[in-house]
RNA sequence: GCGAGCGUAGCUCAGUUGGUUAGAGCGCUGGUCUGUGGAACCAGAAGUCGUGGGUUCAAAUCCCAUCGUUCGCCCCA
């Protein structure tokens, strides 16, 4: 079926646009009142960017990923994500990193994946990362930047989901004791996790099977086994989080699945979604940058999905930017008037100060309006063969309904007046 | 990748134990109203019943396959 579009897609239709780029333009706001400046990296990159930035045995890498040859042979993958990317970028373009880098980003990702609500082939994210400091006060930011931007759009219902799981140093032996504890009960853990506790057991901790989850209660916590210095950046972490009152779950089973997370981690999750709740994550990932072999660096981002986010959004009936009607519609009444109304929507365009049309259906004045109405028009010129005659057009207020003639010469004059007062008006109401 | 549900007009859906020519509301087009919109009334257009096969005298309805979608698992945004 080729008029439809491929599996896990979706199209954005006009109508739904403006609530795309009302989140859009205020996520952009956000980042800038942060001070975060945005970056765009390619839709596709080479493969190994993904498979030694996100892990190779992990699910994304293993399974997800869209990836092919161009004509030169070279392994291509779409982006299924952006961190590694935009690592990759700073690397190849020496960004400095002091002081420290803010960038933040939106555009598609892909996985492959079975599509179901809220989980796409091809999705939209928006996401910042910041690079080359290690201070907690910058997760701290990075958490607060994507609450306030939730809670500004409106959003209720959020919770917040927290971990640490250590760096390099300690992650070894907080996973040593996780399999120390595992291997003794290998045998009532379920084949999923079996599979885990060979290639990735910090994930058995995160199993929804009963017998497993019940285990993981004992299970020796990733809190626990950290060392001292990451014990005390998390500490940092959640004293600043509790002084700016940002309320957050402490989560044991949060691990998440891309390798380059180390320290903190974290989750935002609504109440309103189903089964794919999630609707942002990121943490800390202090090596990500050396594994892609650039110099040392830490960073830490987060990365939040558009319909997921849309999705919330319209379940709770937020409304998502105002419809724009157009400002002015020309209704010129048979093909006589047509050369004057193309004039005067000429020169009113060259004046670039209202959106205008013509409306050239010519099927009378009553199909005319008509038309003007469903697009939301709030003025309509009207001119037929009297109007010509007399010098003076029509103008109509679709929204009062009223109407009266003005000489050609002051139309335009007459609608600047109209509009420099309206926006006079609006300036007021949101000052 | 695994399990389950659903697929009828542009949209939301009805369609009986299989039975004549598949319906409604909204939307769309036209008319009442020949140069004045939003309302009302009237009329009209629009469907390969997701697709392909099978059972049957007869399939939107039952069976199989396939595609799409939804829910759960997995994973994540």
């Amino acid at each position: 079926m080729i008029s439809k579009a491929p599996r896990g897609t979706i199209d954005i239709l006009p109508d739904k646009v403006e609530a795309w780029q009302y989140i859009e333009n205020l996520f952009r706001r956000f980042c800038f009142l942060y001070g975060y400046k945005e970056m765009r990296t390619p839709i596709f990159e080479h493969t190994e960017i993904f498979t030694r930035g996100i892990g190779e045995s992990t699910d994304i890498v293993e399974k997800e990923m869209y990836t092919f040859l161009d004509k030169k042979g070279r392994s291509l993958t779409l982006r299924p994500e952006f961190t590694a990317p935009v690592m990759r970028s700073i690397i190849e373009h020496s960004l400095p990193l002091s002081p420290p880098l803010k960038l933040f980003y939106m555009g598609p990702i892909f996985r492959y994946e079975r599509p179901q609500q809220g989980r796409y082939r091809q999705a939209h994210q928006l996401g910042v990362e910041v690079l080359g400091s290690n201070s907690p006060l910058l997760d701290v930011e990075v958490i607060d930047l994507i609450i306030k931007f939730y809670d500004s759009l409106g959003l209720k219902g959020l919770s917040v989901s927290l971990n640490s799981i250590g760096c390099s140093d300690c992650r070894p032996s907080s996973r040593n004791k996780i399999i120390d504890f595992c291997r003794n009960n290998l045998d009532i853990l379920c084949d999923n996790c079996k599979n885990r506790f060979e290639r990735n057991p910090f994930r058995i901790l995160d199993c929804k099977n009963a017998t497993c989850k019940e285990l993981a209660k004992s299970c020796p916590s990733t809190l626990d086994s950290i060392c001292s210095a990451c014990k005390e950046h998390f500490n940092t972490v959640t004293l600043y989080l509790d002084k700016i009152n940002i309320s957050y779950k402490l989560e044991n089973s949060l691990v998440r699945g891309l390798d380059y997370y180390t320290r903190t981690v974290f989750e935002v999750l609504s109440e309103s979604l189903g089964a794919q709740s999630s609707l942002c994550g990121g943490g800390r990932y202090d090596d990500l940058i050396e594994i892609l072999g650039g110099k040392p660096s830490p960073g830490v981002g987060v990365a939040a999905g558009i319909e997921r986010l849309i999705m919330v959004m319209e379940k709770q009936g937020i409304p998502s930017g105002k419809p724009q009607g157009l400002d002015l519609m020309i209704i010129p009444l048979g093909e006589s008037s047509y050369e004057h109304a193309f004039q005067l929507i000429t020169s009113i365009r060259k004046e670039n100060f209202i959106s205008a049309d013509l409306n050239l259906v010519n099927k009378g004045l009553k199909a005319g309006l008509n038309s003007a109405n469903k697009l939301g028009v709030s003025f309509a010129i009207i001119i037929g063969d009297i109007e010509i005659a007399r010098g003076e057009y029509i103008i109509r207020d679709l929204k009062k309904g009223e109407q009266n003639t003005i000489k050609i010469e002051d139309i335009i004059g007459y609608l600047k007046k109209i509009y420099d007062q309206q926006s006079v008006i609006s300036n007021q109401q949101s000052a």
